[in-house]
DNA sequence: ATTTCAGGCTAACACTGTTAGCAAGGGAGA
DNA sequence: TCTCCCTTGCTAACAGTGTTAGCCTGAAAT
């Protein structure tokens, strides 16, 4: 071995994350990961099956960090839908690999995914049909936004009491 | 020249967009796209720019086509959401192209995306802020729904419902 | 007939994920 | 302590991506 503190497992992780933060999903390349763990791009393999692993993980940190925003927000629905735009838009990559990428289902840890469905059930008090409209127009909105499809003029503070005025009334 | 009768523009506009519907945004690489023009690939960059010239035709096709769609259904809110899906649906590929990567602002007829946005201001009777609150909740389950990010058993005939319901209400 | 040029071509570059095969060092067992 | 093995690094390479440089050829225009 030529390093004495190779790359750990959770030290990948942990750097994939901070690369994705800084240059995006685009940026988050194989040879560009193992620079910063200074190896080269193959002995990564040696600790990780293969790049959607790599995604896998970054997906299962966006669900249990999104989780607990959601839930440290205040109880109200705005609340927690303001706060859903609120981390969305403060980790937009994360967000973008978390939910509109197809997640690896497989490869997460089990459980993940329907803990934060069901918080979202249970915070708009209704059917499982009604919530996911409801996520629908949060991730819409959010998603809309990340991709920079309204018009810069756009009152997207507006937009979003519109939005959560929709979820109140139905 | 080899061939006789080289690609015009709109050949390569119609063929991307053949290609696109049956490979996917992944599937549309310009050596692909090169192949059933019988030309190889550098020949492209003869008749555009780079590939984004591509990408940005085939959004402006997204965009005419999808307004078209939905100035044909019925006058109503209900018929306008499902047209919406239904387009969408059909039109996976050319639907994520369109909306799901960013939209190539520069490259695309100017109008053309105004067009569409005043159509669904139209639709909804409001103001702009909740038009685009209803976009976003179309979208966005549209979204999930190709990016396959409900459950299996999901009722998304159900989930449409509720959506239509909280776009009427409020 | 000569020239110009559109539109093909091959070779190549930088990048992507990934595999094969090699080498060196540390830890474990005899 | 010696030896073996396994972990984990390495380089070289392959197939794919978009793209550029430079060449060649046939058709059209002067």
């Amino acid at each position: 071995m030529a390093n004495t503190d190779g790359p750990t497992r959770e030290r990948i992780s942990i750097t994939a994350y901070e690369l994705l933060k800084e240059k995006g999903v685009s940026g988050l390349s194989m040879r560009a990961l193992a620079d910063r763990l200074h190896i080269k791009a193959p002995s990564l393999y040696k600790h990780v099956a293969d790049k959607d692993e790599i995604i896998a993980d970054l997906q299962a940190r966006g669900l249990r960090e999104f989780g607990e925003a959601i839930k440290k927000a205040g109880k109200s629905r705005k609340a927690k839908a303001l706060a859903y735009r609120k981390w969305a838009l403060g980790n937009p990559h994360l967000y973008e690999i978390t939910v509109s990428i197809p997640l690896l289902r497989d490869r997460i840890p089990p459980g993940l995914e329907d803990g934060v469905t069901k918080m979202i059930i249970e915070i708009t008090g209704k059917d499982h049909a009604h919530a996911r409209a409801v996520w629908a127009l949060m991730h819409g909105l959010v998603d809309l936004e990340i991709a920079g499809r309204f018009p810069k003029d756009a009152d997207l503070d507006l937009t979003w009491k519109r939005a959560i005025a929709m979820i109140g009334k139905a």
